[in-house]
DNA sequence: TTTAGTGCAAAGTTTTTGCACGGTA
DNA sequence: TACCGTGCAAAAACTTTGCACTAAA
């Protein structure tokens, strides 16, 4: 993951100004193991800017995601961020569904994947969810409850 | 996909009751060969029933979900739906980013990805997103102007 | 000094909840 | 008849936008 410094100077050499903000975003996403919702970081940020509002949060996590130093992942409770990778090659992520640490997967099953029928393919998606093993204490028992921690088969 | 009457007698069969309302959207998603956003149902659903109130079709998205005759897929403009897949087998998705039309992969990467570090697997996502042959013309030119149609990297 | 960033307020979207009425079983 | 499903209204949750002031460069 990119570190601090290397997300402050890519928001510096694209023009955009450092603010007391900024560099507190910047650590809090190259410090954070796993992914924030906005209000994970409203509240964050709260802690130390009185009269943060919620909007400039949003703000920021947009820019930062136009820029790249952010990675915006979509979860079936919602939208989530962390720095982006640092790692240049393609690869995907194991997620732990306790504490969200990441994994990378350096296999990807795109190369496997024959296109059928003149399929023109765009992008691809490749996530594993499950428990790493800090976390294996916090799974769920074999027999399931129902619809919990269902993030989507197929 | 599964067809109207299977929709209606697995509704019917967990004992909820079969309106009008209910046998019009079974038909619907039986019908659709793409995801619906709530207010594609909406809009669709208002054209027969003239009072209808936006409320009501969540409430039977979310009944009929929990069911399993439709399923949600969360892209990255929003929540969809679509009738569960008849196929008994496990398999994935190539979705048309045009017409949304999904095609079967039944190739699965999980018998490949090996797991790292006692990472214990508890769901996995493999989605192909791209342009299906009759929608090719529709596909955006080779140099991308931005962040549009990024399904989600990695 | 210039312009981008921020807080504040308000509005826009999307989704949920409580209640009373009407229709299904 | 009994109770689920519906419309209506309102609220809740989430996100965006306009404006004026502040601060970075």
């Amino acid at each position: 993951m990119l570190s601090t410094e290397q997300i402050i100077n890519t928001m510096s050499s694209q023009g955009l100004r450092i603010t007391d903000q900024r560099k507190t975003l910047a650590r809090l996403f190259a410090e954070s193991p796993g992914y924030l919702t906005p209000k994970d970081v409203y509240e964050y940020m709260g802690k130390t800017y009185s009269g943060l509002s919620f909007d400039t949060v949003y703000r920021n996590l947009r820019v930062m995601q136009d820029l790249g130093v952010l990675e915006q992942v979509i979860f079936e409770d919602g939208v989530k961020f962390r720095a982006h990778c640092s790692e240049d090659h393609h690869h995907h992520h194991m997620i732990c569904l306790k504490c969200q640490k990441t994994y990378p997967i350096v296999f990807c099953p795109m190369q496997l994947a024959d296109a059928p029928e003149q399929f023109q393919v765009v992008d691809h998606k490749f996530e594993v969810f499950g428990y790493c093993k800090d976390c294996a204490e916090y799974a769920p028992a074999k027999v399931s409850t129902g619809h919990s921690h269902d993030h989507g088969k197929h």
